[in-house]
DNA sequence: CGGATCGTTGAGTTGTATCAAGACGGGTGG
DNA sequence: CCACCCGTCTTGATACAACTCAACGATCCG
């Protein structure tokens, strides 16, 4: 189920080079990261709540995302997470996880040791400028969901959510032309905009009615982008995306 | 109204103090940065929404609060922010804002360049880390606020929200004994939770009429910490503070 | 003293939750 | 290969949390 291999930080190298373009010592340096390749089954728990992480792991394939229950027992979905992104890099600073991170869709995931992480910060700035970004763009997007959940109502809110998957999914190559394969259940999309699943059943019935998307079979297509967006409210800049990978 | 002093950084190397010793050339650093002090009236923006900064601003004293404004014109609090908080450090490396940053009372802040920023880091890395922690503990708090917005009742959300201001407010020496000065208004509370203002008026009066809390005059007094923990499904794990600056 | 801001209250409306039940579909074991 | 099961999606009926609108009281300040 686990294996040990030398450079499967490609989507991390393909990230970074999107923001500036790496040194011959850079690029070497994250080429011989350590790290550990495993295989997760769907809805896993990668990493807990309270735990203290000596590694951070990258997504290669599949989607994760963090959650928190509530006293309650309800469960609130706080980000999803696709490929090339580190979910739990804030644990690199932050010892103990205040979430947890689960995977939705099987997943390959590849460990990386914080030491190691530490290692290559300390001998190059502009990689550890390069991540803190990563962590910042992250935090840009929990700013935008308090506003979905806080001053949007459930149609809106899920227009906009629908746009952001959707946009970030084109900026990593998982969609074209709108259209791209989401696998996550109507309970899972409840659960990261606050709302119960028969609620989000009958907006995704609305939006469906307006023309704007269709969604089965585990693929979304947005038929009316434009459309999708006014619904939505939403605008891109918080995804702090380089120019030329932002959609159209 | 603005003037330009040395050592106006106490707040920021206390902070840093309760984190790591810091040596004498980690002080020194810190101390020479170049700040630049000014007083701002109340309900006066710092920074916009869309603008390019080419330097931070550390809160030597007042409130401030991030906030965005949605399409239908209504606002979403998305932090409050005390003195020795760094609000805009993001914008070290995420070049646009994607939200706007007001007073609340008056404020004094000092602002200090992004090029002295970066040099800093440059030469330190454990300064680095340090205020990549707090960047990272903002994005916690964050995180956890969803939560309140998706997933609580009012009730339990504005119970939460004190609890959190109170700790916090507790950890820099500004509440003693669970009292506090806290200077929002029922309108800044509302934006915060993503409620109306008639609402968190008839929120505020539950509490009290449970016994949890006292609060006019700007002046929050909690009656029964335990009760209004209990209320708010809190737990300071997310705020992750030094063992020591942590509410009873 | 007048105006502005903030807090409070009541009445009616709307968005969303809950409960309950059935439909559909894919996977598994007999 | 069929029967069954389980997770997911869908629908209807009812209940509740929170919103809006409107008005009024309290304070503070110029």
């Amino acid at each position: 189920m686990t294996s040990f291999l030398a450079s499967h930080t490609s989507p991390l190298i393909r990230k970074l080079e999107s923001i500036f373009p790496l040194s011959e010592g850079e690029r070497s340096a994250l080429e011989s990261l350590p790290i550990q390749v495993a295989n997760l089954g769907p809805d896993q728990d990668i990493v807990r709540i309270g735990e203290r992480p000596s590694r951070c792991f990258l997504i290669q394939d599949g989607f994760t995302c963090s959650y928190k229950i509530t006293g309650e027992g309800t469960r609130q979905i706080l980000n999803f997470h696709i490929a090339g992104d580190i979910p739990d890099l804030q644990s690199l600073h932050l010892s103990v996880l205040d979430h947890s991170i689960s995977t939705i869709t099987p997943c390959t995931v590849g460990f990386i040791p914080h030491e190691a992480l530490h290692d290559l910060c300390g001998r190059y700035y502009r990689i550890t400028s390069a991540l803190w970004r990563e962590t910042l763009v992250d935090a840009a997007v929990f700013r935008e969901w308090i506003v979905n959940n806080g001053r949007r109502e459930a149609l809106s809110a899920m227009a906009h959510l629908l746009c952001e998957l959707v946009v970030r999914l084109q900026a990593v190559g998982l969609a074209q032309d709108h259209r791209c394969d989401l696998p996550l259940t109507q309970s899972d999309l409840a659960d990261a905009l606050g709302v119960s699943t028969v609620h989000t059943n009958r907006v995704l019935q609305d939006l469906r009615g307006a023309g704007l998307i269709t969604l089965k079979e585990r693929t979304l297509t947005v038929l009316d982008w434009e459309g999708l967006k006014t619904a939505g409210d939403f605008d891109p800049l918080y995804l702090h995306l380089e120019p030329g990978s932002e959609a159209a």
